[in-house]
DNA sequence: TATATTTGACCGGTC
DNA sequence: AGACCGGTCAAATAT
């Protein structure tokens, strides 16, 4: 029988851990106002940078799952499909560093869509449907959308914003956790723990949020992006569950399992088996059976098996639906009617005493009432965050592990020779790929600090074009001694602009002041070389 | 017999 | 160039 795997996901926007400090409880929520003591099972919400850009591209178009209806913020409504050039544009839009990049790839490309707003398309890769069925691929497509929305926000975000690097939900003292997420009967929503956890994970999916859910013990979650209430909430849940913990109302089919370096337990690898959905889960278990860490990736583009509902005893019609408030960022009636906070992680570690205080970053554009923790937007973005949902749910045991990031590929043709673009490279690998007969090159930027790459192949239908693809932006000027010689690729680097200020790896990231080197999407402009000479 | 799971091989990317 | 790693495939096996 197809395999149900029920991990108590998190739900998209809003995430709550849930540590289970007895393994015998399969969930377990901690109060946060405990905070100091227990610690270390700190309920954290992490939302990746990722979740507001997704939020910008709307999944695909229709669809939907209509959950998350009433959240996200969206783009998506626009509805319109820009052509590659407008990736590009996009890509730079509002952003000084970039814009001349982009205006000027538009003049080299003659392509219409160049004049249009920056709006991602709809990930058609991925809800195109047909998208189903290659995993690589779909990560990158349906990342693409991410990074570049990335870009955007880090030249929106205000900078004074003050956001906290992460979000923590906090269980009032009066509100025990077992009984928000363990009892054995219903929560406060009128379901079970498990019927929640189900639905947020199964919300947070369709959300297409990137939502990295982990306990973390450690302060490194500081420097997880901070996660804007005004997306969708992100339900961190720490937690430690059994074998068979919430049912997350879908399907899922087995393909694979692995051991992963760095990981002491076993990693399965899960498809949602509805046909057409490009859905998959990663799930880690201890050899007790424990699930230590779930990964979400991808976007449902149906809706739950009818039949969960039954199962599950859950009706959502009576009580609100916890997991849909969640999803569309109805914290406020979460917090009214079960007394959960929202704090961020940086008031709560300074004042527990501070309820709510939701500390985020938005991915989109802007953080709008922090407070609340819910943006006025959430109900135009019901589609948003549907472009890909990254969502971890990790046990506090289990180490941090770098966040798979969607990869955003802006692809386009330009007459413009980008392969000496002025920066300097270091080849750092070269291979072969099947289907193409020809070695892809690796390049790294050799600036120091400056994580730049670019793959360099040639098509294999034609050996004169050549398909360079760029992840990461760099954070440093062209080299002088380059920019003397090609001019083409020194003015598009040079309006282009170049980060200035770049820590660490992903400039996008660093950008938006998240810091968080674990969860760098990455973006990639993607130029096509047509002919070279 | 059909469907799901297991598991070694394969692939692309990185070191 | 080769090894390593994570992710996926697909034949074999189990239910």
């Amino acid at each position: 029988m197809g395999e149900r795997e029920e991990e108590p996901p998190p739900p998209s926007t809003t995430s709550f851990s849930t540590s289970s400090s007895s393994s015998s409880l399969p969930l377990k929520l901690t109060a946060s106002s405990s905070s100091s003591s227990s610690s270390s099972l700190r309920p954290t919400i992490t939302l990746p940078p990722r979740t507001s850009i997704e939020t910008l591209f709307n999944g695909g178009g229709g669809g939907g799952g209509g959950n998350s209806s009433g959240s996200g913020l969206g783009l998506s409504g626009l509805g319109f499909s820009p052509g590659p050039m407008t990736l590009v544009s996009s890509f730079f839009n509002d952003n000084d560093d970039c814009k001349s990049f982009s205006q000027l790839l538009a003049g080299a490309m003659t392509s219409p869509a160049a004049q249009r707003p920056s709006l991602p398309p709809p990930m058609a890769a991925e809800d195109a449907g047909g998208g189903g069925g290659g995993g690589k691929d779909d990560d990158k497509s349906f990342s693409g959308g991410c990074g570049e929305e990335e870009f955007r926000f880090q030249q929106n975000r205000p900078t004074g914003l003050a956001i906290s690097p992460s979000s923590i939900f906090t269980v009032p003292p009066g509100l025990s956790p077992a009984g928000f997420l363990d009892s054995p009967g219903q929560g406060p929503f009128g379901m079970t723990h498990q019927q929640a956890l189900a639905q947020v994970t199964a919300q947070a999916a369709q959300a297409h949020t990137h939502v990295h859910i982990q306990a973390d013990y450690s302060s490194s979650l500081s420097a997880a992006p901070a996660t804007s209430l005004t997306q969708l909430p992100a339900f961190t849940t720490n937690t430690t569950t059994h074998q068979q913990p919430a049912d997350d109302g879908y399907n899922w089919r087995k393909y694979g399992q692995k051991q992963v370096k760095g990981s002491e337990f076993p990693r399965s690898y899960y498809k949602c088996t509805f046909s057409g959905c490009p859905v998959k889960k990663k799930v880690e278990r201890s050899l007790d059976g424990q699930v230590t860490e779930i990964i979400y990736k991808g976007q449902h583009n149906h809706q739950p098996p009818q039949k969960r509902a039954k199962d599950t005893g859950n009706s959502n019609q009576g009580n609100p639906d916890f997991a849909s408030q969640v999803q569309s960022g109805n914290l406020n009636k979460l917090k009214e009617g079960t007394g959960l906070y929202l704090m961020s992680r940086k008031d709560q570690e300074s004042s527990q005493a501070t309820p709510e205080h939701l500390s985020g970053t938005s991915d989109s554009e802007e953080v709008g009432d922090a407070e609340t923790g819910v943006d006025e937007k959430d109900e135009d973005e019901p589609e948003a965050k549907r472009q890909s949902t990254e969502v971890r749910v990790s046990e506090p045991a289990s180490s941090h592990r770098t966040v798979t990031e969607p990869r955003i590929i802006v692809q386009t043709t330009s007459e413009v020779d980008l392969l000496d673009d002025g920066y300097r490279w270091r080849k750092y690998g070269q291979k072969v790929v099947k289907g193409n007969p020809y070695p892809r090159s690796y390049y790294k930027c050799t600036t120091v600090g400056c994580n730049v790459r670019k793959h360099v192949e040639r098509a294999s239908s034609d050996p004169k074009a050549v398909i360079t693809t760029y992840e990461g932006k760099h954070n440093h000027d062209i080299p002088a001694a380059k920019t003397s010689s090609h001019n083409t690729a020194n003015s598009i680097a040079s309006q282009s602009k170049p980060d200035k200020v770049l820590p660490e790896k992903h400039s996008l990231i660093n950008n938006m002041g998240l810091g968080n080197n674990e969860q760098q999407p990455i973006a990639r402009l993607r130029l096509k070389e047509e002919q070279i000479t």
